[in-house]
DNA sequence: ATGAAAGCGCTAACAT
DNA sequence: ATGTTAGCGCTTTCAT
């Protein structure tokens, strides 16, 4: 900057304004700076920038998810990236992979550079160590799973209601025995799902015909649905708690000697569209909105005490959960 | 930083060697300025870190994708991560939206960050405008779409060959009438594919059926393939440009008088793997991967002049090609 | 409408 | 093993 102001014989205080498009500079000063700035290249130091600057806020948010592959995560971030882009925020996204250390690394990583605020998808089970991080002046939302034991604002989904709407829709379809298929409950929204799918199942005095954790892909989940459709008796539903697993679910189904076991997942996928399965969807657009809502009225200084947002869940009839079976034919080897 | 080094009774650059486990300090002091972190909250201010250090690289990657919700980018983008995670690089990504502008401006923002380097899926044709970027230091690789008139290294996949790969397969299989869907030529890489299917088609002394270019999305693939299908004569075989056509080209196809029509496509997809598509493969992580190679030999010094590699694509046969038909059948309205 | 001086929070270089 | 001084590139404050 210093080269600018000498080559266009200003002080670095006009070049300063010139960037900024401060609006009281005479036309001929603009220009010969303007012109220096493209002849030198010269590019303003963020870094700089935003310390000496301590006003205004940086105009960055940061958004750190679980698992960036993962279409609903993307989805979610997308329509964060909308609302930011609205207000002439810049949003930068990180993955922790699921994995709490990186996760830990990289929130670090992203307070220390002093973004404004932060939407994060949690793969941790504790977080007070990021209170000093909240004093530093850093915002923060957490999406999809709810903090723990941190003064922060949260959006989540109905996991509970959801699961019991699903259960709810397989019985008022005549099933009584219903079995579940999903990954290990360490996570808290599986937790959740399958909690909802007890309450609903005792509710009609009903027990699950029975209950898989170990499903933690859809080959693991296809071996699960074929052990389970082998039993005697076996269960005339299957209600799968994530999209994942939709694929192994489905073509168990439609290898068995039962293919018409109605299946309903939780989480729609396009998959689940093609196929033809019924889901209990969540609005990931609408979560990442919401979080991105929440985060901008505490940058725009709302100091009340933190919220809790739950959105509700929508059931989608496609047949696989009605008595039309999947539509998936077994492939030829 | 002073408060912590009052609190402790030490200089602050004692402080700055705690926080950056200098070895040659006593552990008496080093125990104290760390309690003294902890009880004041204490988190060193990235900025500040950054505009004083030049020697060191501060330690993170900008990841620029057109289209984050693209599952294609994103398995790009994971692989990004993992090599920049095994050299303990923090990988930052953002999302243009295929939307030049945007780009721009982001583009604008990660360089004025001080990022080490950036690597950039982009949409935008000229790249002139950052001849001075490069010059802040801040080291590009381009990756899926090359770079235009920009001295930097990229990574590409072989959209032509592959696009010839399909077409040469489906003559292998007795085809002669070879309908083309996708979407309009803008995007470089589209250009490439319909480019390398009218080049092996011509090298068979044959004509396209027909091309279609017009199908943005999957409802309008959809509606192209039916109208085709319905021509007389009616292609034998289509091939389409990219994974989000294929629902609606193996819907059109299913639900028409002749569903054993032959269907390749290019890129791979969950849905592709489900409905038995036969498809031309890119390795969206080997892109990324290399890409990430590239930039760290950069950053690690290499000041050769720019490469460009280009990834072979791999055809995958699934049924849809090779005369078994699309494992989807009409779903009851 | 423009400039000079001070300082944001930190680290490099050079002490001791 | 620890401290002192200077300054990274910019903006703030206060001049003029």
């Amino acid at each position: 900057m210093r080269d600018v102001a000498t080559a266009a014989s200003v002080s670095v205080k006009t070049v300063s304004r010139v960037v900024h498009n401060y609006p009281f500079i005479s036309d001929d000063v603009r220009s010969r700076v303007q012109a220096e700035i493209r002849r030198l290249g010269f590019r303003p130091n963020g870094n700089a920038v935003n310390l000496r600057r301590t006003d205004r806020p940086a105009g960055g948010i940061g958004v750190l998810v679980a698992d960036l592959a993962d279409p609903f995560y993307s989805g979610m971030v997308s329509a964060i990236e909308q609302v930011s882009t609205a207000r002439s925020f810049t949003t930068l996204v990180a993955s922790s992979d699921e994995d709490p250390d990186r996760e830990r690394a990289l929130l670090t990583t992203l307070v220390e550079r002093r973004l404004d605020g932060l939407i994060v998808v949690s793969a941790d089970r504790r977080h007070d160590h990021l209170r000093p991080d909240l004093d530093v002046g850093t915002r923060m939302v957490f999406a999809d799973r709810p903090p723990n034991r941190l003064p922060v604002d949260c959006v989540l989904a109905a996991h509970a209601d959801g699961a019991a709407q699903a259960v709810d829709h397989l019985l008022r379809q005549g099933h009584r025995a219903i079995a579940y298929v999903g990954h290990s409950p360490a996570i808290h929204t599986a937790r959740q799902r399958l909690s909802g799918f007890r309450t609903a199942l005792a509710a009609a005095g009903l027990e699950p015909h029975s209950v898989r954790t170990d499903a933690t892909d859809a080959d693991a989940a296809l071996t699960a649905t074929a052990e389970l459709l082998a039993l005697n008796p076996a269960p005339t539903a299957v209600f799968t708690d994530n999209p994942r697993l939709v694929s192994g679910v489905a073509q168990a189904i439609a290898e068995s000697p039962t293919p018409n076991t109605a299946l309903v997942a939780f989480d729609d996928s396009d998959l689940a569209r093609v196929l033809g399965v019924t889901v209990v969807a969540q609005d990931p657009r609408e979560l990442g909105r919401r979080a991105a809502e929440l985060l901008f009225a505490r940058l725009d200084g709302d100091h009340s005490r933190p919220r809790r947002i739950i959105l509700p869940t929508t059931l989608l009839p496609r047949g696989s959960g009605e008595g039309l079976g999947v539509a998936l034919r077994p492939r030829p080897r």
